[in-house]
DNA sequence: AGTGTATTTAACATAATAGTTAATTAACCG
DNA sequence: CGGTTAATTAACTATTATGTTAAATACACT
């Protein structure tokens, strides 16, 4: 899954793991404290957490025989970067391409801001 | 892999299943086209794909002996959704919660049209 | 009907995921 | 030191993912 975009996605594409992100929104929280919620063995949770690590989405600390866990968002921009390109095809109500031409013809003649051509699709 | 969510980031976590949307987003294809850029043989194209359709992310058609695909972007506003919860952790260049705090105050305070910004110096 | 083209399904190999229990490491505490 | 708590590693199992080649299906064309 060589990547790091792959990498990133592997890791958000399991609900343990989103929740375990979740969490660590509110702030650090110990290993002991992430497994709580879950019905799962520490070693799995243990598990996941290296997952996330490896995504550059946590990154662990020391201290005495805790290691805290925070959030590193750094990946998720990646993710918001790339999906970002897409978005124009939900903000429509319908996805076909001939559609979204008709509907960019739209948007620019209501655009006073004037810039790039577009990539001719098609 | 039971939720949606969850389908839809393993879907995307693949960057062959990723470079055929990127094509997608460029107008409906058949199988052989979508297959052409790749190494791969059309079975493995084929199954691609299918994890694709299963996420919801494109849709089939029928058209004589082809079964042109075209990009269903739904999926990825759910994505999106989530992802924008996290979009606080990216913007500043911190993690912590209390500074999370004090920088939604300082936005809050500037809340009007934005144009010659800056991030913010403190 | 028979041939060519497009695509999927079958059958299989291999590797990666996700979980388990048991053992190990690391640090604190009395 | 010896014991307790926190967390990881080891060893193992089961399931799912990703790819292959060969066969099957679906439609179009003459």
């Amino acid at each position: 899954m060589a990547d790091q975009l792959s990498e990133t996605f592997g890791a958000l594409a399991d609900p343990t793991r989103r929740a375990i992100l979740a969490r660590l929104a509110s702030g650090e929280a110990s290993v002991t404290e992430l497994a709580a919620p879950f019905e799962m063995s520490m070693p799995a949770i243990s598990k996941h957490l290296k997952v996330l690590e490896r995504a550059g989405l946590i990154a662990r600390g020391r201290e005495a025989q805790w290691r805290p866990c925070r959030l590193q968002a750094a990946p998720l921009q990646d993710v918001a970067g790339w999906i970002e390109h897409y978005r124009r095809f939900w903000e429509q109500s319908f996805d076909r391409l001939d559609d979204y031409l008709r509907e960019l013809k739209k948007k620019e003649s209501k655009k006073k801001e004037k810039s790039n051509g577009r990539k001719s699709a098609r």
